[in-house]
DNA sequence: TTTTGATAAATCATCGATTATTTGTCAAGC
DNA sequence: GCTTGACAAATAATCGATGATTTATCAAAA
């Protein structure tokens, strides 16, 4: 989970080479913990299908690790929001619903304005630059539904677009929370929105939120943040509705 | 682990006699689930310090169990922010300091009053019912600082009450929130707070709450609660000043 | 035909042992 | 004296095998 002078060692051993590939490493040292990012992404992306059954010895094989690590990591995952579990019955992807969608919008709006509220009274000139860095990568980051690494590399700027909003308010567990319901919310997107809505400017949309931000007009910034968060989720709803989700 | 239609069977088995004792299984059925439970309760009532390190070695001892189970329910423990987790160095107690307990009062405040506010909005007469029932046992559980069993009793009711209030508001994220949150409420009270202080009439206060509830006046109702919140806070945090926790 | 109950197969849960990593100890070198 | 590095002990992580429960199958009875 992090580096440590164990992973000096390693470091050391690739002294010439490339900065990056000295780390074997990212951070992740365990099996179980690499499992945990593998079945996020996995499950977010919509690889692993939404309120399907985890079989412990297929998922074994297809991610080729032994049982104690992907029990686990699966364990954790719950925190995640994206696993279920029931004893005897073992592990299950979380399903997506109408209902669940409309929850994550309503407690996105409430809690990612009222983290942003707090950023913006208590965050810092460091926080603001966060800020406008991320908008300008967000901006600077093409997304094409022909090119699907365009779409990856979009959704991980986009998602720390938000995050780096509402990083400033010192509230580690709502922020926790916060990234809870956006990687809630992302799945969805990943999995039934493809292409953008024609009639969104989604890149005004997010200047808009940004400049507010950073010049700390509370109310003007909260107002754009909850439209663009609602206008995704009746988006998103429309796509759910057309392939006939409940 | 769950009611569902497997519960069924085993409910109506159970017609006669006291419901209670047909069921060996609380619902928990594996080892894993149990200590779920039981590490829980022991980290809440402050039996596992704050901030101590989880050997697993003498857990599983002083727990009677093997180690894999003990590692899953430590990492199912993690969506509770109850204990904390590093590669390679194990399960820790998730620590308390005064800025922990700050948090967890304002986010309690916005988010016990948004689910009351949807409770109100949203919730049936059955809802009202379950409200009124919990005020009753709350109001009848006596609260003594000399017989522990009673401010264990106290505490379930208690915590009970606070959850009915919000249950009837039908978005189960918001509820798991709630929960976590009103589980490390609850660790800072039962470690910190033994008697009640002495300038608070908190039934008046409970009554209060639930009057304006179940009357759906949803501003009443939320300032009370609001500031029963808040009132529990500042007191706690008196007390924790008092022992030198910052 | 539908239901029931026994059996087999699949799957989940747990255990004990092994491996890898970190932490503690202490002597050699600076 | 302080740091460094080798070694040993403690601890965490993983594995493969075993035990327990659930699910699937299918024949006999209603």
């Amino acid at each position: 989970m992090r580096s440590g002078p164990g992973s000096l060692i390693s470091e050391s051993g690739a002294e010439a080479a490339t900065p990056a590939p000295s780390f074997p490493d990212d951070g992740k040292n365990t099996i179980a913990s690499q499992l945990v990012s593998r079945l996020r992404e996995a499950i977010i992306s919509g690889q692993l299908e939404a309120g399907s059954k985890i079989n412990l010895d297929r998922a074994k094989q297809s991610f080729n690790v032994s049982l104690s690590p992907l029990r686990e990591a699966l364990a954790r995952l719950i925190s995640d929001g994206l696993v279920e579990f029931e004893d005897n019955r073992g592990y299950r992807v979380s399903p997506v619903s109408l209902s669940n969608l409309e929850e994550i919008t309503s407690l996105r709006e409430e809690f990612e304005t009222y983290a942003l509220r707090e950023s913006m009274r208590v965050g810092d000139v460091d926080w603001e630059g966060n800020v406008m860095r991320a908008l300008h990568r967000l901006n600077r980051t093409e997304r094409d539904a022909s090119k699907p690494e365009t779409l990856e590399q979009w959704e991980a700027v986009h998602r720390e677009f938000h995050l780096t909003l509402i990083s400033g308010c010192r509230k580690p567990l709502l922020l926790s929370f916060c990234k809870t319901m956006l990687n809630l919310n992302d799945r969805y997107r990943r999995t039934f929105l493809t292409r953008t809505s024609g009639d969104r400017n989604v890149s005004v949309e997010h200047s808009e939120i940004a400049q507010g931000t950073v010049a700390r007009d509370m109310d003007y910034a909260c107002d754009r943040l909850r439209e663009h968060i609602h206008r995704t989720g009746t988006n998103l709803r429309k796509h759910l509705a057309e392939k006939g989700i409940a």
